[in-house]
DNA sequence: CTACTATTTGTAACGCGTTATAAAGATGGA
DNA sequence: TCCATCTTTATAACGCGTTACAAATAGTAG
């Protein structure tokens, strides 16, 4: 009985492994249960038996990915202010170490909306975020007045759904950063205090600055974003952010 | 000459009018392209001779939506600050009107990012919000040292994900209506002078109540969020909104 | 009417996600 | 070891979006 989970666990590491190296290909779509099945020694059928659906393989995938990268950030203590913008800042950089991986994964995993991945991802995320806003309203640089857990499910919004601009190839990641940034300082303003706003407007500033030499040059091109993907070989470990 | 273009035109117009009916249906994936060559009478090849992918016809359709709701929108005056508000119950009450209908297009059209639905889209939409916001920073309610074209696209983000999450069925449009004006007010908020602040708070505060009770009932059922389809007759005249 | 051209039609094909089904294999207890 | 049980395998099938291609049709000029 005992042996029976373990060769189940071993299939399903397996099938994972394999399924984060077809991720890691630059061509997008070149994902399928087939090539998956072929590449992981197994039938068709198996991943389907062990996981149930593709949707739910890519939903493992992320969910690993994203657990690594929230204790990563829990460990990272820092000011009550700036810890928003590093959290944003090191979800960029881990992106930008593997972009084809993350990129494809992220793509694929939210197709259709992806309800159960928004589900998982969306709960995990939205704890983090409650538990710093709670912490820079102890700082005295936000209000108290307003719900952490809905503003941390508007935060979450923002940052998803800019994260997905990225994935689907219409924006660069320094844009992805800064309007991240300029959105979490916007939605911070909103309910800052004095000494809050003091510290929070040089991040608008600047993000804004950035982004007007983007969409400036977005003006000029009239295309399709090019995307960078430098830096993206695949024999590496993916998401070591330590 | 001219009879080809017409000819076309009639086989486009009947293509789009069977794509609405499909896309009326309650079952969401109800729509096909064989489907909708057979109900459009014409051959499979036809539809994509004529617009190229499914993708593009999707988009037609939700373009011939959103402009005859901005129009309306533009013509509907009011307040400075009001009118951010009143531009999203309007959309709200517009798919309040047919859900089913609406869910599935906007659901449909942004499968994959929807990337040439997102950009037709996105542009109009943050040409719409970039006006009201200088008409509100010209009305004294917002601080005019922000760049009202970056705002305006973190508007419309803000605004885009909350649709999809109910097109996708985890919300319902009451949640969605709450979570627009909370997200509205709290971007506003970041910019708003002290005559803003003043008037905005409420409608951030009226949100944070609606939200309250559904992220409470949503911890109860533990279940997909049950979105009620009442209304949905679906030989009505489609976004009929004035 | 006739020749010519643009367009649509029917149909087959490809790979996709997913499921069903019978055969083969692995694991458990006796 | 033998048998019962669980799991994987191979394979065919379904409908999907999309494309290719020859045949049929519709429109335009002479």
């Amino acid at each position: 009985m005992a042996q029976w989970e373990d060769s189940k666990a071993m299939r399903r590491a397996a099938i994972l492994a394999a399924a984060r190296n077809l991720m890691s290909a630059p061509d997008g779509d070149s994902f399928s249960m087939r090539k998956l099945a072929q590449m992981a020694d197994v039938s068709v059928a198996t991943p389907y038996n062990l996981f149930g659906s593709k949707q739910a393989i890519l939903s493992a995938l992320l969910k690993e990915d994203t657990k690594r990268l929230e204790l990563y950030l829990e460990d990272k203590a820092g000011d009550e202010l700036e810890t928003f913008f590093t959290a944003s800042a090191v979800m960029s950089f881990v992106y930008e170490q593997h972009p084809a991986y993350h990129r494809n994964l992220i793509s694929a995993a939210f197709q259709n909306g992806g309800p159960e991945t928004r589900r998982e991802m969306g709960t995990s995320a939205v704890q983090l975020w409650q538990k710093l806003l709670q912490d820079a309203i102890g700082a005295g640089y936000l209000e108290g007045d307003v719900s952490a857990r809905i503003f941390a499910v508007t935060f979450g919004e923002l940052l998803l759904i800019n994260i997905l601009i990225w994935a689907h190839g219409l924006i660069s990641i320094e844009e992805m950063k800064a309007r991240n940034q300029f959105g979490v300082s916007l939605l911070l303003l909103g309910i800052a205090t004095e000494a809050g706003r003091a510290r929070l407007i040089p991040y608008r500033v600047e993000a804004e600055r950035i982004l007007e030499t983007h969409l400036d040059s977005e003006k000029g091109d009239d295309g399709e974003a090019v995307v960078a993907t430098k830096n993206d070989n695949k024999n590496d470990k993916i998401l070591s952010v330590s």
